[in-house]
DNA sequence: ATACTTGCAAAGGATTTGCATTGGC
DNA sequence: GCCAATGCAAATCCTTTGCAAGTAT
């Protein structure tokens, strides 16, 4: 059994939860770590990453693991849909998704957890990059 | 612009694709080259990564990219949905999902090309072992 | 004082890539 | 013969981990 591990606050816990609450993005570990490194020079990448994994086992931000790219975290603790730039990798909240995506308890014999919805397509900026030119 | 290549027909291309089809899971690219070496003992793991790249971007099979695992891949081209299971990370599709997912032609901006609907869950061999006694 | 956290560096795992050689066409 | 494809190894990218030193409680 996981015995509780009792959590303490330290400077690099406050200021990692704090920026990504200011963000209104869905910042990479590697993105958070050089924002937060400009309040705090000397924190190392695997706080980072040791952090963000703290405050997602106790609820304060959620994992973003989408399709084929890094992962994402974010600090918004209501269940909402994400649409991913397939030009720019860029994610971001869907306000007013096309549907809510629902979870039985049993599917198949598997006992579930819950599901992902996730759009992908062309953000605005990228939309008019294609116009424009460049192709990859 | 992309000039199309040509493609040439090699023992290892039809053998991996052959073996995908021949499979009702969802490999990972190592399993499938461990799968492949038993016909084609010299064939290297970046042949094949090359080639489910080639294949993919034909058409003839499909990548996977779930949620924080491994991308994956199969040979089923019409689309269907998948399961996966948080203990042994094994993926299933789904013959009856509860629901399908569409696509609207924008959202918010965006140029929407599709999405992914990806169900998780405990299979019934983990949830066997859950009421076993192993915790992580 | 205890034991959770940190910084640093090294290790890990998945995937990609450089390069000389092989082999479809 | 040309050039795509291969095998091999090294490189890359993201993430995790070992360890000694630091610090919140």
């Amino acid at each position: 059994m996981n015995v509780a591990r009792q959590r303490r606050s330290t400077p690099q816990r406050r200021v990692i939860l704090q920026e990504l609450q200011a963000l209104e993005s869905h910042p990479t570990a590697a993105e958070l770590f050089s924002i937060v490194r400009e309040k705090l020079p000397r924190i190392s990448l695997g706080t980072v990453y040791r952090n963000l994994e703290v405050l997602c086992a106790d609820g304060q931000i959620n994992k973003l693991e989408l399709s084929g790219t890094e992962t994402r975290f974010d600090a918004i603790t209501v269940p909402h849909l994400h649409i991913r730039c397939t030009g720019c990798s860029k994610v971001q909240d869907l306000m007013d998704p096309p549907l809510i995506a629902h979870s039985p308890d049993e599917l198949e014999g598997f006992q579930v957890q819950g599901c992902r919805l996730e759009y992908f397509g062309l953000c605005p900026d990228c939309r008019n990059d294609e116009n424009g030119a460049i192709s990859h």
